[in-house]
RNA sequence: GCCCGGGUGGUGAAAUUGGUAGACACAAGGGACUUAAAAUCCCUCGGCUUUACGGCCGUGCCGGUUCGAGUCCGGCCCCGGGCACCA
């Protein structure tokens, strides 16, 4: 072979082996027991960009890894082929976005296929496919006839130029991005699924999934935000209706001074035809984005009606106000206001005069001045006449039981999460299987007629979704009547396909029913790999999805997720890279000069898979070197010829340490590459063998036998992340079979016994000495070394030492005064 | 604003359970080889200080716990991700 290392001739013969020996199609029941390695499906973009580049080396060193390790693994590949680039696409070029997406789809795979990733290309999908997407549809009809979907109305952020429901992204300062008016908050009737039924089981399996990051079942179950409160009435003074305000805070319901309303609220709506400055306000309100972000930051402002509301212990009137920041869809659109212990209401009093009156006193001896910030913290109740002098927990509880006993409350537990509204106004979606029918109202598609199949060759303009205006797609039978009916024109939002395209890869092909029983042969995904800015709503649908599915009789368990890696963002420009800027960081021109190898190895060591950072093609060319090293070093040791069985007892010392430094190298490696999933210090840890051997000098047969097992070994390790190189090396080593069907290595314990270690000897915590002792010796002896060290002595001449603390292995600490 | 992360040399980072801060690389500078360039190899590389041995300081900022803190605790600053229609 040749003397000079040509990545790109390496990298395709490595890539003809696999392809012949069909090396990643995997069998359902091969030896070995089944892994399912999976990285979140890409959205065909365009191209790749090197967001893709870490997600999917990172997926194929697990994948490649455990291979290695003796499982059958299965790593297949899809497209979440829809979504609203595409519709970008069409406008600004021009192309249908079916046809644009299947030309990206092409791009993309070719790229994937020539970073040498591990993929069973034999399970490809694409969400846009009707053959996937039926499934889809067919599981939403039987989701209706369960009763877990609904249609509600939600509000949407409307482009009266544009004619078109816009996406959060797509407004900027609150205008439309590309017609530039301002937005209008807009009602519409939505699809939703029943999320909050599976509230509590969402929530409570995250205690049980320990392969997942803290962090994110941290964050899903902030965002779940489970509470107990109580929901109290205010009735309505010269009315007959009672307003329901939901608060984890009974406890400060006598320092309510006022209550407010969304602009949406009924109420709201009647004090607007008394009072044209109220419908004023209530207009104003329209102006302003659907976002959470948004609403939380925005100037809270509000407008006081004529409506009064009965306090429901005193008695009292208390004013009802509209203010921007109370939502409608959420809770039951009303707050009760009590300034003097949240800050937002306190901010809202004081900008509009309203009183602030003090319940809460802290319990110890905190301050507390009521004129300069509202006191949030829990205490002893004040100026609440019979509960005065209770604590915060005890006054939660008897303030709950007066109102249930007046019949003017309940104990209530309450979430924040909000139902999935799954309608999405746009034309490159999965159609929403439901049809319209005038005498039988909402009809679900019968299963012999789907799927119902997106027509593909439209204009699309930007202007509305075409679904609304093709007659042959709009016009229909109804199914129950048989009368002229409608479709449904809205399409899914995309979370849908990808809440169980994992489960699909699983049982590809399967036409009846949606999985079969293949499924559970992988399923739950071993290892889920993907961005972190999918920790929560992807996560949590897919969860949800996979239960929908198990009430369902298809799958056989509660998670579809066992262990959980979720990578930092590449950045670029200190910023997330995105599909609407662009996605910039194509890696072909790297993949031309370089080869995938040194990409992939340059991506690994950059930092480790949890964090964030900006990519810099600088790496890729140290990493070429590296190889250029490595391949030199290899082939000078064949030149030599054969070589002889180790002697493990005839070694000389140089040699022992040579061997020490293999097997430490590949006891790291295991536990980086299983347990730590920290991959830049296992290429570290390849540099520093390999560094290692070169500056080895070999001598005798046993030397060179030493440095065949260090090579063999540098090269095992290395594989997953640089599988094509060091295919090439193995097999320059004389081994005949793939290296993706050879196996780990086993450590060699007796390799990593040493006779003496080196300790630290610190004075006070700072270093002073070293010292070498043998493995066995004492503290006495331990002592005695450290106190004889040269430079120690001089810290502790004329002072006395008071303490020594001997860490084994470590270091000796010498307390002195 | 709220929730979740992060901040270590010129740069990417390492330090796994509280125990040698800066491994491994990149960039830079110096040298060898060469007619020259590329490639390759060798040396230096946190700051200040010392003829040298060595010493002092140093992990965003302020304070605390400890024999010992990049790591733990409290408070702050800055950056990133998410906030329900980008995926």
């Amino acid at each position: 072979m040749s003397a000079i290392y040509d990545p790109q001739g390496v990298e395709q013969a490595a890539q003809t082996l696999w392809r012949e020996a069909k090396s990643f199609e995997v069998e359902e029941s091969a030896a070995g027991e089944n892994f399912y390695c999976l990285a979140m499906f890409p959205y065909p973009s365009g191209k790749l960009h090197m967001g893709h580049v870490r997600t999917y080396t990172l997926g194929d060193v697990i994948n490649r890894y455990q291979r290695l390790k003796g499982f059958n693994v299965m790593m297949p590949m899809g497209w979440d082929a829809f979504g609203l680039p595409a519709e970008n696409a069409a406008i600004k070029n021009k192309v249908p976005p079916a046809e644009w997406t299947r030309s990206n789809i092409q791009y993309m795979k070719g790229q994937m296929q020539r970073l040498g990733f591990g993929i069973d290309w034999s399970r490809e999908l694409a969400t846009c496919d009707p053959d996937y997407y039926r499934w889809e549809q067919w599981f939403f009809t039987k989701l209706f006839e369960k009763g877990l979907v609904y249609r509600k109305s939600a509000v949407v952020n409307w482009d009266p130029v544009d004619q078109t429901v816009l996406a959060n992204e797509q407004v900027v300062d609150g205008k439309g991005w590309r017609s530039g008016v301002p937005v209008e908050r807009r009602e519409m009737d939505q699809w939703f699924v029943k999320i909050t039924d599976y509230a509590d089981e969402l929530l409570n399996m995250l205690d049980e999934l320990p392969g997942w990051p803290e962090s994110v079942k941290s964050m899903q179950r902030n965002w779940i935000g489970k509470s107990a409160g109580v929901d109290i009435n205010f009735p309505v003074i010269d009315g007959d209706e009672v307003l329901t305000v939901y608060t984890t805070r009974p406890d400060t319901l006598l320092g309510a001074t006022y209550v407010a309303v969304a602009p949406q609220h009924p109420l709201a709506e009647r004090a607007a035809l008394l009072s044209t400055e109220v419908a004023e306000f209530i207009e104003a309100c329209k102006n302003t984005k659907t976002a959470e972000a948004e609403m939380a930051t925005m100037e809270k402002i509000g407008i006081e009606t004529a409506a009064r509301v009965e306090h429901p212990l005193t008695g009292e009137a208390l004013p009802v106000w509209v203010a921007n920041f109370v939502l409608m869809e959420y809770g039951s659109g009303a707050v009760m206001s009590v300034p003097g212990h949240d800050q937002r209401d306190w901010e809202f009093a004081t900008k509009y005069g309203l009183p602030i009156k003090q319940v809460i006193e802290p319990a110890g001896n905190e301050s507390c001045d009521i004129e300069k910030a509202a006191f949030t913290a829990y205490g002893k109740l004040v100026n609440s006449g019979e509960f005065d002098g209770q604590t915060s927990e005890l006054a939660f509880e008897s303030i709950a039981t007066a109102l249930v006993a007046k019949g003017r409350g309940e104990r209530k537990i309450n979430f924040r999460l909000r139902d999935w509204g799954v309608s999405r106004q746009r034309y490159w979606g999965c159609p929403i299987p439901m049809i319209h029918c005038d005498a039988c109202g909402i009809v679900p598609v019968p299963d012999k007629d789907l799927p119902v199949v997106l027509p593909e060759d439209v204009a699309f303009e930007g202007v509305g979704s075409p679904l609304t205006t093709l007659d042959s797609f709009l016009n229909t039978r109804c199914p129950s009547c048989g009368g002229e009916a409608r479709r449904e024109t809205d399409t899914f939002d995309t979370f849908m396909e990808s809440s169980w395209y994992y489960a699909r890869f699983a049982s590809p092909n399967s036409n009846k029913p949606m999985l079969d029983e293949r499924v559970n042969n992988w399923a739950p995904v071993n290892h889920y790999v993907g961005g972190i800015e999918h920790a929560i709503l992807h996560l949590l649908y897919a969860r949800l999805y996979y239960k929908l599915l198990r009430d369902a009789g298809m799958v056989d368990s509660d998670e579809p997720f066992t262990r959980l890696l979720m990578l930092g963002m590449v950045l670029q420009n200190g910023k997330k890279m995105s599909k609407s800027a662009g996605d910039a960081g194509d890696p072909q021109h790297l993949l031309e000069m370089y080869g995938a190898d040194a990409v992939r190895t340059a991506m690994m060591f950059a930092a480790p898979p949890d964090q964030s950072f900006e990519w810099n093609d600088a790496g890729v060319d140290g990493q070429a070197k590296f190889f250029r090293r490595l391949w030199k070093l290899v082939h000078e040791h064949t030149d030599l010829g054969p070589v002889v069985d180790l002697e493990r007892t005839d070694l000389t010392a140089a040699a022992k340490d040579l061997r020490h430094k293999t097997y430490s190298t590949l006891e790291r490696a295991d536990d980086d590459f299983d347990r730590r999933l920290q991959f830049n210090t296992v290429v570290s840890g390849v540099h520093e063998l390999v560094n290692a051997i070169s500056r080895f000098q070999a001598t005798t047969d046993q030397d060179h036998a030493v440095v065949h097992e260090a090579l063999k070994i540098a090269v095992l390790v290395l594989s997953p992340i640089a599988p094509h190189i060091t295919q090439a090396l193995w097999s320059e080593l004389g081994e005949s079979t793939l290296l993706i069907d050879s196996s780990w290595p086993e450590v060699d314990t007796d390799a990593l016994v040493r006779e003496t270690v080196e300790l630290i000897v610190q004075v006070n915590g700072k270093v002073r000495g070293r010292i070498e002792v043998n493995l066995e010796a004492d503290e006495g002896a331990i002592r005695t070394m450290a106190l004889e060290n040269e430079n120690v002595a001089r810290f502790i001449e004329d002072k006395t030492v008071h303490k020594v603390i001997v860490v084994a292995g470590k270091l000796v600490n010498l307390v002195v005064r």
